[in-house]
DNA sequence: AACAAAATATGATATTTGTCATACAAATTT
DNA sequence: AAATTTGTATGACAAATATCATATTTTGTT
């Protein structure tokens, strides 16, 4: 069993705020699990009954709608948790989390998590505050997908991927997405996706080589949309 | 000044809480506002420094686009808190509030809060309940922005709006907004939204008497979207 | 009551985006 | 290596939506 007290990673997520005693009992009581590229960590609508702290590896969440396409909300990185809200909220995920690249994930159950919420103020605040911070994310997400074209929140997406998740020695985007997959992005059809892209294509934005995607001129881009 | 003990609408949101000593302790903080519709509580970008508990009337919560248009992303009823999130992310406000009818509100500083937060932890375990449940409905929200049609998102937005604020003697809805703001509602053109309540009366689902939208029939409405 | 201003409505048209079909390429399996 | 499956690309077309112009109605003001 890993030591909570020596994962580096804790030290970026709400956790930072425990001190070395409920680290100690968190070590005890966590769960380390390995999550392949592909598999599912919880699906819309499981109960989960605890919180994951992401080790390593990106996932998507997303929604499956009526139309059948699975709406991506975000991405989530080392250094976050998983699973707070509906655990807060208590009700079943609102959302599946699924892993982009494969992962090292830690559940921490939620009689742990109470417990810290009671005796740990600190710990609460931060919790709060990143949830606070995803919802405005959240809000300014959705008034990106109410008012902008699918060009726009295209650029503006694979901005966000370079900026977020950094790129290859080559260049290229360093976060693997299908073109399905950045479509559940934008929220676009895939065919309407992988056309502009080839349009930014033509038009010397970005080169495509494969699969992989890379921006030419991040301003250029910037201005661009 | 009010007594906030004797406030019952204080029973509806996360202050419910607080004890009879808080409630007098706030009850010499409080300031109460009356506003008129139209105008602003607070603008995206101010920085306010406390929370406005929401006595009596809705406002909208809105962001400007890039594209000039107004997104409402929220309406906020009685018994509703506002500015809760960028108090706690230390933000300015990101969206503005604006009343859409006359309201009367009660502003508590931030310090005070603060205090609640780090006393009262039923109080602390009820605001983070409450920003929860907003971030699944922006989650949601943001899913059908992008999934959905212009006319899917219509339907849903007027289902909800008779839902949640109810309808006059005559049927109508009971909230009044105007065209302009239900197409900042649903992420649309004023036009489009226009034409599209046009061709629900055309099709006999609803009924347009002035700016007054009544339902006709629920029911056939719902499985028409 | 008369006027001005704002909101609602509708037509014409352009643009954007989705859908279906099909081709091509790459990865995976046999 | 051949075959199958999956992902990417593109064309043709249809549908949805935005934009601009212009009525018409409603509301507010003098």
């Amino acid at each position: 069993m890993g030591k909570c007290e020596q994962c580096i990673i804790r030290q970026f997520s709400s956790l930072k705020a425990l001190n070395k005693e409920e680290l100690l009992k968190m070590a005890e009581c966590k769960t380390s699990y390995t999550i392949k590229k592909g598999e599912a960590i919880f699906e819309e609508g499981e109960i989960t009954n605890g919180i994951y702290c992401v080790k390593e590896g990106v996932c998507k969440l997303s929604k499956l709608s009526d139309n059948g396409k699975d709406q991506i909300v975000k991405l989530v990185k080392p250094g976050e948790l998983l699973g707070q809200r509906s655990m807060i909220s208590e009700e079943p995920a609102n959302l599946s989390a699924v892993a982009l690249e494969d992962m090292e994930v830690c559940f921490i159950p939620k009689s742990e998590i109470m417990h810290f919420f009671s005796e740990n103020n600190q710990f609460s605040m931060n919790v709060m505050r990143t949830i606070c911070d995803d919802l405005k994310e959240a809000g300014d997400h959705m008034v990106n997908m109410a008012q902008k074209t699918v060009r726009q929140r295209l650029v503006e997406t694979l901005l966000y991927l370079e900026d977020t998740f950094g790129k290859n020695e080559d260049g290229s985007l360093n976060i693997q997405l299908s073109r399905e997959e950045l479509a559940g992005m934008i929220g676009t059809a895939t065919e309407s996706c992988i056309r502009l892209l080839s349009d930014l294509n033509k038009s010397g934005y970005v080169t495509l080589t494969g699969k992989k995607i890379t921006i030419v001129d991040k301003n250029k881009l910037k201005r661009f949309a």
